[in-house]
DNA sequence: GCCCAGGTGGGTA
DNA sequence: TACCCACATGGG
């Protein structure tokens, strides 16, 4: 069963990465970034995202960690306006980057020199930081090998009936890390080629996913 | 206009 | 535990 698994999932990576090349992806133009946007991009689409990030790149403040901290809440919140969820995500994402600045001073190197078990729960303990969040900053922004498991995962594994549409986070997230070897460039791989998929033809108003290289090769065409 | 988007935490029974 | 709800903007 597991190798059955194992198999199947090196397949769908072998055929996103056949059909759309590599994505050399990284949500982010530095680590710091990378955690602002796995805040704002909570329950949000990303177009709104980059709004919100440029905003704060005009304004000078993504320059470090310390000068975002600095900024008034209010302020902030108002940078942030275009990624919704304003008020509440100005909160989050100070929470987060008071925890960065105490756990390393910014400089994430120190963290990817931690436990990933031992990081993982301090990160999940921060007020508005969520197992996909915490994960999202782990992967991309540390570099420490957790699998990051959003509604694109859930929506394309689902619709290949691989798993039930209300599987728990965690369970989802050991789908990947149960069989696949602790691999950096491999999860943000995976990762990032689902997010290409599910973007293109796994819509949520698109159930019939035709000339969708996942549901050729998994349903021998239309799923 | 209406529905949806790469979550999370708090409240109620 | 198991739901239900607030949080908000912008694009299709």
């Amino acid at each position: 069963m597991r190798g059955k698994r194992e198999r199947l999932l090196r397949e769908m990576y072998a055929v996103m990465h056949a059909r759309l090349g590599p994505s050399g992806w990284w949500p982010g133009e530095t680590p710091l970034e990378v955690c602002v946007g796995a805040v704002l991009t909570q329950n949000t689409a990303w177009t709104n995202v980059t709004k919100a990030i440029q905003r704060l790149r005009d304004a000078g403040v993504l320059a470090s960690g310390q000068a975002l901290l600095s900024l008034p809440e209010a302020e902030l919140a108002e940078l942030i306006r275009p990624a919704g969820f304003f008020r509440l995500k100005a909160v989050r994402l100070r929470n987060l980057l008071r925890f960065l600045d105490d756990a390393c001073g910014f400089d994430f190197g120190v963290l990817a020199g931690q436990e990933l078990d031992d990081l993982r729960p301090r990160l999940l303990k921060v007020s508005g930081i969520g197992p996909e969040t915490a994960d999202s900053v782990l992967l991309y922004a540390v570099g420490l090998p957790t699998f990051v498991v959003d509604a694109y995962t859930r929506r394309i594994l689902h619709r290949h009936a691989m798993v039930p549409d209300d599987i728990p986070y965690h369970e989802l997230r050991d789908v990947f890390m149960d069989v696949l070897e602790p691999d950096v460039p491999l999860y943000n791989e995976f990762h990032a080629l689902l997010v290409r998929v599910a973007a293109q033809w796994c819509r949520a108003r698109a159930p019939r996913c035709a000339d969708c290289p996942l549901c050729t090769f998994l349903d021998g065409g239309v799923a």
